[in-house]
DNA sequence: TGCAAATATATGTACATACATTTAATGTCG
DNA sequence: CGACATTAAATGTATGTACATATATTTGCA
């Protein structure tokens, strides 16, 4: 559907409004999809994004401030975010050794388990699949370029 | 900056996921920036887009549930925003007359005069100033393209 | 008419975001 | 060495998100 009937907005005054308006708007759209699979497995985005990157420094320990640094959003709470997955034996924390006010993140063996079942669920049902490669590229170029 | 640098991740798996990720990585960098631009007249993001829905309307009122059908985020509490905006008078809230279950939403006077302050700073700095108007129209094809 | 269904909004609860402040450990430099 | 700044994480507070439930009003129809 057009962004125009989405939000019930006939006119934008150009169309820079109208893509800002749309990423905002899309973004939200994709979170909303991801939230309602992530549901069924107890988790929530923010948390599976932390379960990610734990998984990708396996069986390497990562700390809050790496969390912080790989986030996507980088101001959320990552210290509140790891609570609730440790309550879950998602996660293991232990003081780190060699740097007493640091402490150790790592995902356990029930994390690991989880994370792969989402990942068939999801390959299923691939992201952008209205898209082909190339628009897929043009696409990162485009997002790219408006951060700079 | 490039994805992989902004979030440290080096590679992905494939295009489709990297543009997935620049999607909601685009969409948080832009949400910090006018979170940031609007925090110096005492809103947040939700309530500025609200005020502008009710500019929109300005005269006629508006109810909670146009409120919700317009705003970008469907689910949110449309309610507990003009709670936060009734209480800086920028809006007002009185029960509907002629349907006694709904509420008549205005923007005052004080919201009309802030929102306009803020229409002058945004105009300084356009939004998406780095594409060309053709990057634009093409961003807006493949972000519809991908909710269909 | 009367009563159930639908509608409009508000409220409750859990979680996340945003940002300031606190606490504890470590580094640094006179 | 010791005071002070810096760093890592946790905590506090306000707001927003997501969703279920409650309350009040209106509508529809037997």
């Amino acid at each position: 559907m057009k962004i125009e009937d989405e939000i019930k907005q006939p006119v934008f005054s150009n169309v820079f409004q109208k893509g800002l308006i749309n990423i905002l708007y899309t973004a939200g759209w994709i979170s909303q999809r991801n939230a309602l699979q992530l549901k069924e497995y107890g988790i929530t985005s923010p948390q599976f994004n932390v379960l990610r990157i734990l998984r990708g420094q396996h069986p390497k320990p990562a700390t809050v401030n790496l969390l912080i640094e790989r986030m996507l959003d980088k101001t959320s709470n990552a210290s509140r975010i790891v609570d609730k997955l440790e309550l879950k034996k998602l996660v293991t924390r232990t003081v780190c050794p060699s740097n007493r006010r640091a402490v150790d993140i790592r995902i356990t063996e029930a994390g690991l388990t989880l994370l792969s079942e989402i990942d068939t669920v999801f390959a299923q049902e691939p992201q952008l699949r209205n898209l082909t490669e190339a628009e897929a590229s043009q696409l990162n170029d485009l997002l790219d370029k408006i951060r700079d």
